[in-house]
DNA sequence: AATAACATCCCTGTTTTCAGGGATATCTTT
DNA sequence: AAAGATATCCCTGAAAACAGGGATGTTATT
């Protein structure tokens, strides 16, 4: 019989207690360690993991102190063995891309069926990969939109403006501010407008938000 | 020895779980029923509710087919004896204020201690009302913002014509669109920035996003 | 019946944005 | 060394937005 030696990290307390009863009707599968933020878990892995490894931390996304995304970093560059599942209620694409790319070894949304868990946890325990379909959709979702990329070319100054005129200040006002010349901001303004492909302050605004350039 | 009967209703169903485990630690309370949509919670209770009571019904917000608001409001006009206690991830003033003004028994968030559920369940089933602290934040929060109120203020038309403002159209665009005259929606732009409160576009744009009128 | 809110339209004048051109200097990457 | 991206600045003219007045008829509400 194997035996499997795994971590829960979610600081909602309801929420480990299902995943818990759960993994208890497994018996190969040892709960060594519950917490309610990333930090412990990596406190635990740095100082235990060498003694008696760890096969799998199964982790949320937000969570204080030590997030999953960064969980996740943590784990993959010190702790090679240990696998990684990350189960969220949220998932932007973003979050996704950040994950696959620093290898994590599964995503299963909160709402997914237990027995979509129970596969998951398996699937990575066997060494495979494991995403559902709906990460896998935000994945790609997020890949095939040009928006993620659009963002991302923008510069640190373009940024900047781009955060003050969604704050409803007029160039002249953003000129003062950044001690620069009106055209410049001007120049801005209309760079981001092409580079956006939008047409005017309406389109601007709501790429910031998107950003999170502005609160609301 | 008391003896309560609760339906509990979440369509996700490891969180589902986690009510159940925590719940089963209590010999007095009994699970009649667990959904994944308010429906069959609708129609279990108009069935059977007359024969046997129901003393609580747990509910998520959101759900597919009936949601925890409307299932609430359900319970509330022809279940008068069933308490209702909302637990649910997201809390905006809106939901709480709406459930609250249907007489909901209670609402406590997802990342809640599993004592504080407990105490929650019991003080319903006594006949108390109970809220989160943080449950009762949000609703002071949306009461004494004006936010809620302006956004209120609004009337059918203003509201369209912002949502099409925030998709990028000019003034002679939305008129054409709706068959007015341009000097109309110069009047409701005018309007809707004094309304509001803000100084252009931008703000507006922001306004439209929060109030549900574009996509993003 | 009166008041308030809503929807519609009009005018004038100023400010701002938008579109379309350029220019120059720096810094990084190839 | 050349190419490309970045940051800065300038100009013109048209289109749009903004500010500030007013007006009229309809529909609710009291």
């Amino acid at each position: 019989m194997k035996n499997y030696r795994l971590i829960i990290a979610d600081d909602h307390k309801m929420f480990l207690d299902g995943l818990l009863s759960i993994l208890e009707s497994k018996k190969e599968y040892e709960i060594v360690l519950t917490a309610n933020n990333g930090k412990n878990v990596a406190k635990y892995l740095d100082i235990n993991n060498s003694k008696e490894p760890i096969d799998l931390v199964i982790t949320d996304v937000n969570m204080p102190d030590l997030n999953g995304i960064e969980l996740n970093k943590h784990i993959k560059s010190n702790h090679s063995k240990t696998k990684t599942l990350v189960v969220s209620m949220l998932h932007d694409s973003m979050t996704v891309q950040t994950l696959t790319k620093d290898n994590v070894d599964g995503y299963v949304p909160k709402n997914a069926e237990k027995e979509e868990l129970l596969e998951a946890i398996e699937s990575i325990l066997k060494g495979e990969k494991y995403f559902s379909q709906s990460i896998k959709d935000v994945y790609l979702k997020g890949m095939f939109s040009n928006e993620q990329t659009l963002i991302e070319s923008l510069s640190k100054r373009e940024k900047e403006v781009l955060k003050l005129i969604a704050q409803e200040h007029t160039t002249q006002e953003i000129a003062d501010k950044l001690f620069l010349s009106k055209h410049t901001i001007e120049s801005y303004r209309k760079n981001l407008i092409s580079k956006l492909e939008v047409r005017n302050l309406a389109g601007l605004t709501k790429y910031a938000i998107k950003l999170g350039l502005v609160d609301d």
